[in-house]
DNA sequence: GATATTGATACTCCCGAGGCATCACAGAGC
DNA sequence: GCTCTGTGATGCCTCGGGAGTATCAATATC
């Protein structure tokens, strides 16, 4: 059913009568929107006949709003100063300048490069707001399919997972941290064999199936069967379990800058799983500005 | 100076992009908007090129949005709804079935004829809203003057105010309100100079000299000196005094239908002022639609 | 590879917005 | 009262551009 057409003017019409109202006169008005007078004569009188209202009082020598114009100019202000913003506005978001970019990360980038892109970011694209949340990297392929985030930084799967473009940001042998109570703490480097009697803080295994199959590898290579103390999320917590000597649990060297004072970070000779940070986004969707601008620090914040 | 057009499209623009933008579809669109679809391409490349922000994303198989575009469509269609909603209400209110009139009127009015003129015109015009406030009359026609009341319901001078339409709602000689324990309650019928001793409740004389005048006359003429116990307003806190056993006031015989049990309402015989109530609006200004409503309401109910 | 679908382009037409000249009317000034 | 000036409306013409028809180009489907 084809719909009619549902506005009896065009904003030429509005505006001409918006300053024929504001100014009360139609050569002044006529001047203002650089239009010769008659044209604004017709333009307005259509539009009162398209409203089938009477907007203005006109007598020869005067002109004044009736009611029902003074009432059509409180309408139509607010709505063309509105539609007035919206170019530059959008202009702004295309432009890269303004809009928001929603990301997700895992706990190992909010340790590592993350802090260091969202300050550098925040610097240089004041106006695009960044939504942070953490996630694990199932979550966040999910969420990338959907669109739901822009980009994410999570651990990859062997599976490459299809339709992402991905930078590697990280590729590190694991060490171990250790409660500082720990009998090995003073070694200076750990073998996982030794490290058998010990329990390890993991995390649920669907959050990062690679990195816990290679942990497991890890451990079979090293001829010991692990224990596995707990599994926790977020990352944080897993930190706090050893803190609080319930544990061990894998770190990459480069979450290991910044620790608390009851651990301590050992690194691991032989067998030992390595972490893979990447930023991951969708490469098919239309290229949105803010991320692309995103990427763009995330690149050279980690190069 | 001329001021540069604001706005690079036209309503046109944005109905055709928002169409396109919902359907994802140009053909579609094109039929539902009752229009050739190489039409609805050019307007959409003329949008964008105007913007200069692309807000589609078409291959010759599929069309999707740009996150400008999701985030333009988002900005245009509450201010498109807003616009489409202007005509009908401007209407409504040029035809009388919208609006608000604004109305003043003094506590005779209220007493009287106001309620019923209320009561009809609500009825008859459930849409427009009567904006009420108790002034006197002096106030009346300033507010009358400066167009902030439509009309008011107020107490006639000798001097008739000028650019004022009028119209006579009540005329009638007064009668006294006493209290219920007064000496002369009994009476059929009273004669100012019996009243000589009764202090009589008044309102302040700038609010209505006219009446005031008249009832000073009026005593003049009987041959005493009234005694004023009070200056009150608004009227109803007159009616309160005389309740309260404080003195009499003077009351048009209309005003005296109901009353509370312990005052009494007694004719006066000879002299004793008038009361007289008009309905008075400014003649000279656009004719509001409401207002016209309203004068017929209450010429109709009071005639 | 043939076909169907879909958005873009070429060309044309014609409506209508806008400019110019002028009119009609109301006040102001003499 | 007459004229002059200022104002909005009207007549006429031009021309830009919006819209239609026909067609092309590209891609997904079989």
């Amino acid at each position: 059913m084809p719909r009619e057409y549902q506005y009896p003017f065009e904003l030429r019409h509005l505006v001409y009568f918006r300053e024929v109202a504001r100014q009360l006169h139609y050569r002044k008005a006529a001047e203002t929107l650089a239009v010769a007078q008659p044209a604004l004569s017709r333009s307005v009188a259509q539009l009162e006949q398209a409203l089938g209202v009477d907007l203005l009082n006109r007598t020869r020598r005067k002109v004044e709003l009736t009611p029902a114009g003074r009432a059509f100019l409180e309408r139509i202000e607010p709505l063309l100063r509105g539609l007035a913003a919206v170019p530059a506005d959008i202009q702004a978001l295309a432009g890269g300048q303004a809009g928001q970019v929603r990301v997700a990360f895992s706990g190992l980038a909010m340790a590592t490069v993350l802090p260091g892109i969202l300050r550098e970011f925040n610097r240089r694209y004041p106006g695009i707001r960044v939504e942070l949340n953490e996630s694990p990297t199932s979550t966040q392929l999910e969420l990338l399919k959907n669109g739901e985030i822009a980009c994410g930084f999570f651990h990859p799967d062997a599976t490459a997972p299809a339709g992402l473009s991905t930078k590697v940001l990280l590729h590190e042998k694991n060490g171990v941290l250790l409660p500082a109570g720990h009998r090995l703490a003073a070694a200076k480097k750990l073998r996982l064999r030794d490290l058998a009697d010990t329990p390890f803080v993991m995390f649920p295994r669907a959050h990062n199936p690679g990195f816990y199959d290679r942990v497991l590898a890890a451990f079979a290579q090293a001829g010991v069967t692990p224990r596995i103390a707990d599994e926790v999320w977020p990352r944080a917590n897993a930190i706090g379990l050893v803190r609080a000597g319930l544990g061990a649990t894998f770190m990459a060297p480069s979450e290991a800058q910044q620790l608390p004072a009851e651990v301590v970070f050992r690194p691991v000779a032989g067998p030992t799983p390595e972490s893979r940070l990447v930023l991951g986004w969708r490469k098919d969707v239309a290229p949105d500005p803010a991320l692309g601008a995103f990427l763009a620090v995330a690149g050279a914040t980690t190069a």
